[in-house]
RNA sequence: GCCUUGGUGGCGGAAGUGGUAGACGCGUUGGACUUAAAAUCCAAUCAGGGUCAAACCUGGUGCCGGUUCAAGUCCGGCCCAAGGCACCA
């Protein structure tokens, strides 16, 4: 029996309670069966759940759904990026312990995910703060550090006072912590780095492989790529014998043009360059550089600063003798973090040149504008000039041909250049996977053995100290021996980017309870790679390129065999109230725990998939979910106040036997099947999908309008059209669907029944509204059989009363007819 | 500055390869049911003109031009918004 209304709190506990006890949703390694690995990206357990998670996981889930009803065996699972700063904050703010702080955020964020009806095996789940899980993510640094992926450097690196860690590159956004805004800041410190420009070319050449990704996500790894083509030149220091400063140049061409050289007040020999006149002006520059924020520095605003070294370089090109100087224009981490400077032919310099009144030498002339002077760089294409025996050469040749006289004269040669760099991954924080390294007086620096992982997360901890890691504190941590001799030795005591525990965890997925691999390689091959992975846009570049490089690196240490992770990417938009995004601190938050007890679960997916399509922002009213509430009961009262007349086990009818109304419907159920089908199939688009079940809801409505009494024929039909309507928002309604078909006395799941197929000369009309036009205006409709011919099709046209008077004393040039569509009459 | 994605009613948004612009919903208005309200059901709803009411006519997908029998869709040139990158030599 179906109840006369609608009680989602009611149904929802019952079924995600029953889901449970049978393992509905467990999930089998049947290589028999061909795979779906639908994945979406983990949240961090930050305490409740928001709509953007909920958008997120409804989105998988329907999907997996589907897929499971069209015969898959799906993989659709779930974890916590469960390392991170927020729970070692909680630690300093309220003293609370990190770890029971995370599991209960943990505890309480699952049930909410079970409150939304998923389609998870939690046999499966994933945390990646726990032993079980970071012992693997440890193993797999060791492998890194041991095939040289993996190594330690005194660098130049980013330092967020406010968290007081270092930061990756990718983690520095306009010059401030991606995490809280603070002002980075430079600092010299020895860190572990991943060697990711290995991996420059591949991952760049790969991206044409992401047929499945949208662009916007391929450029933006392309630009943070960024790939240039050029040389390297040196030059000989004029005052220093043996000593030269070579220069990374996309402009060759233009070297005939130097007239000085700036190096990056970090760079290595400036000390060295410096004229003991210029010292004390230098130092200062130098200090000044080092004290201001990113933020400032990477201001294009700022006006170009630089001070003289004193010292000299030669053109071997030309003999020409120009001036170093320093500048923070200058990047020491990029190229040689020294530029020739060519203020004819490149803005920058240009500017420089003009405040420091440094000579501008033009080299490059447009052939049919020569200028004498430049009132800005002249950037364009051209032909050389004062560049001796390459004058009249066309600059892009002259490119190749100065290559070549640096390559003989043995002071350069071609370099192609990347401006992706290293990965940092040291952090001076607790919570995070510890470094499994050992520093030993005798030995060096070497790796903690395999057998010995994983280097547990000390406990006895101060989490108080400023400016190192808290792991520091633990002195039964930091005391051990050394791997190699044994003898007394300290272990590293930074802990990772918790972006190393998320750039692999969907591995892990495939054979979680692992206890002795991170996981089998061939359950892993039967899963991998993710068919279809749905994420925020903000991980563009971050979460997505680190994975992508991960991957090819377990490739290339034998550890998988395949190149790229995830075939097909969704971003999904961000969750909107009243035009901007959901943010505790606008006060626009909607607490999904409301939406569950006021509406149900069912009502929330239903409204989150709605509106837009999944990849555009989606604006959460309260009107919405109001009219989605309302749907439900009218979807609801189609069952049951007609449950009487609905049978599961009915028998359709011939369809050339039906009447016009019974045939009219079966058709409806065809088209309908077909759309949704269509619309699942075309990037997800559920916004148009939900529009079809309103409706084919709308089409049962008619159906029931018209009818006083039922017939046999009414009975079967019916029953038909409703039970395989009940299949197709099954995906999208898992607890109403379920109950429904209960109700109507299913057995089983109706989770486990097959998607419905549509017969294609079924999907159709019987017949169609034929348009037509003159000269494109429309100014007929008429309703024809849908078979009727071409030539018929145009006959009846000129036959309507109406085209005719329209087309009374004018000359009909051209009849163009599209079958099943419109004729256009075009006439004079 | 460069790159990416967008711009369609009061609003969210529909319109495979060019072929009825505005599906579906929200909102609004009217009607039915009810003592009444809520809920529900039915209907209307791009703008302007026209009519007692219709029939009907005209304009309309950011702007300007083009191709075509036919353009929201294709081409050229702009404008605006969001996001990304940005002293990368």
């Amino acid at each position: 029996m179906i109840k006369d209304k609608y009680y989602p709190q009611e149904i929802e506990k019952k079924w995600q309670k029953h889901w449970d006890e049978t393992k509905l949703n467990k999930v089998y390694n049947d290589k028999e069966k061909e795979k779906y690995y639908i994945l979406s990206m983990l949240p961090y357990p930050s305490g409740k759940l928001h709509m953007g998670h909920v958008r997120n996981y409804t989105i998988s889930d329907v999907i997996a759904r589907y897929k499971r009803m069209n015969g898959y065996n799906v993989l659709h699972p779930m974890g916590w990026d469960s390392f991170g700063l927020p729970a070692e904050n909680a630690a300093i703010q309220h003293g609370a312990n990190p770890k029971k702080w995370t599991l209960d955020n943990i505890a309480y964020m699952k049930q909410q995910l079970k409150s939304l009806g998923l389609m998870i095996d939690w046999d499966r789940e994933v945390t990646t703060c726990l032993p079980e899980y970071y012992k693997w993510t440890q193993y797999f640094f060791i492998q890194m550090m041991k095939k040289g992926l993996a190594y330690k450097k005194e660098a130049a690196v980013n330092w967020c006072n406010n968290c007081a860690t270092v930061l990756a590159n990718e983690q520095v956004i306009d010059g401030k912590c991606w995490r809280c805004d603070g002002e980075v800041e430079k600092k010299y410190l020895s860190q572990w780095f991943l060697k990711i420009t290995d991996y420059a070319q591949e991952l760049l050449d790969d991206i044409e492989k992401l047929k499945g990704w949208p662009d916007s996500v391929k450029t933006m790894q392309k630009n943070w790529i960024d790939r240039s083509t050029g040389a390297i030149l040196r030059f000989k220091v004029k005052e220093i014998e043996g000593l030269e400063v070579p220069v990374y140049t996309t402009r060759p061409d233009t070297a005939y043009g130097i007239t000085y050289l700036v190096v990056a007040p970090e760079y290595k020999d400036i000390e060295k360059l410096t004229t003991p006149e210029n010292k004390a002006a230098v130092e200062a520059y130098r200090q000044n550089a080092r004290r201001m924020s990113e933020i400032e520095r990477l201001s294009t605003e700022r006006i170009k600063t630089g001070v003289p070294l004193g010292t000299h370089l030669i053109n071997p090109l030309n003999g020409e003798e120009f001036p170093i100087w320093t500048a923070d224009y200058a990047l020491a981490e990029y190229g040689t973090g020294a530029v020739m400077a060519v203020p004819a032919h490149d803005e920058r310099d240009f500017d420089f040149a003009k405040k420091y009144n440094l000579p501008i030498k033009i080299v490059i002339q447009n052939p049919d504008n020569p200028i004498d002077e430049l009132k800005e760089a002249y950037t364009e294409k051209g032909v050389l000039v004062n560049s001796g025996d390459c004058n009249g050469i066309d600059n892009e040749k002259a490119k190749q041909i100065i290559i070549e006289k640096a390559e003989k004269g043995g002071f350069g040669e071609a370099k192609v250049q990347f401006r992706l760099r290293d990965w940092l991954i040291s952090r001076q924080r607790y919570w995070g996977t510890p470094i499994p390294v050992v520093y030993c007086p005798k030995c060096g620096t070497v790796p903690v053995k395999e057998e010995d992982l994983p280097v547990l997360l000390p406990e006895d901890v101060d989490f108080s100290v400023k400016g190192m890691s808290p792991v520091a504190t633990s002195e039964t941590f930091k005391h051990t021996t050394c791997p190699v001799c044994g003898g007394p030795a300290e272990r590293e005591t930074d802990t990772m980017d918790t972006f190393m525990c998320s750039n692999w965890y969907f591995y892990r997925y495939t054979d979680a309870r692992n206890q002795n691999a991170p996981f089998d390689k061939d359950i892993l091959h039967y899963w991998a790679p993710i068919d279809q992975y749905v994420g925020g846009i903000e991980h563009a570049i971050l979460h997505l390129l680190y994975s992508r490089f991960f991957t090819k690196a377990l490739r290339d240490l034998g550890i998988i065999n395949i190149d790229e992770p995830f075939k097909n990417l969704l971003t999904q938009g961000m969750v909107l109230k009243d035009g901007s995004k959901m943010s505790k601190s606008k006060g626009n938050t909607v607490d999904p725990d409301e939406i569950y007890a006021n509406y149900g679960a069912d009502t929330a997916r239903l409204f989150i998939l709605s509106d837009s399509p999944p990849n555009r922002d989606f604006d959460w009213t309260d009107a919405g979910v109001e009219g989605c509430y309302k749907f439900l009961n009218r979807l609801w009262r189609i069952y049951s106040e007609y449950q009487d007349i609905i049978t599961l086990d009915y028998k359709l009818p011939d369809i050339s036997s039906l009447s016009k109304q019974n045939n009219d419907l079966v058709r409806q159920v065809h088209m309908m099947i077909k759309k949704v089908s269509q619309d699942i199939a075309n990037e997800f688009q559920f916004n148009t999908v939900i529009s079809k079940y309103r409706e084919f809801t709308n089409v049962i409505y008619d159906y029931l309008n018209n009818k006083k009494e039922f017939s046999e024929e009414d009975k079967q039909v019916y029953s038909y059209a409703v039970i395989t309507f009940i299949k197709l928002f099954a995906p999208v309604l898992p607890h109403m669907s379920e109950e429904l078909y209960e109700g109507l006395g299913g057995k089983d799941s109706v989770h486990k029944l097959e998607w419905p197929k549509y017969d294609e000369a079924l999907a159709k009309t019987s017949t169609i509204t034929l348009v037509v036009q003159i000269n494109g205006k429309v100014k007929d409709k008429i309703e024809v059989d849908a078979e009727l011919s071409k030539e018929n099709l145009e006959k009846t046209a000129l036959a309507s009363e109406k085209i005719k008077e329209l087309t009374t004393g004018k000359q009909v040039v051209k009849v163009i007819t599209v079958p099943g569509k419109l004729v256009n009459i075009v006439v004079k």
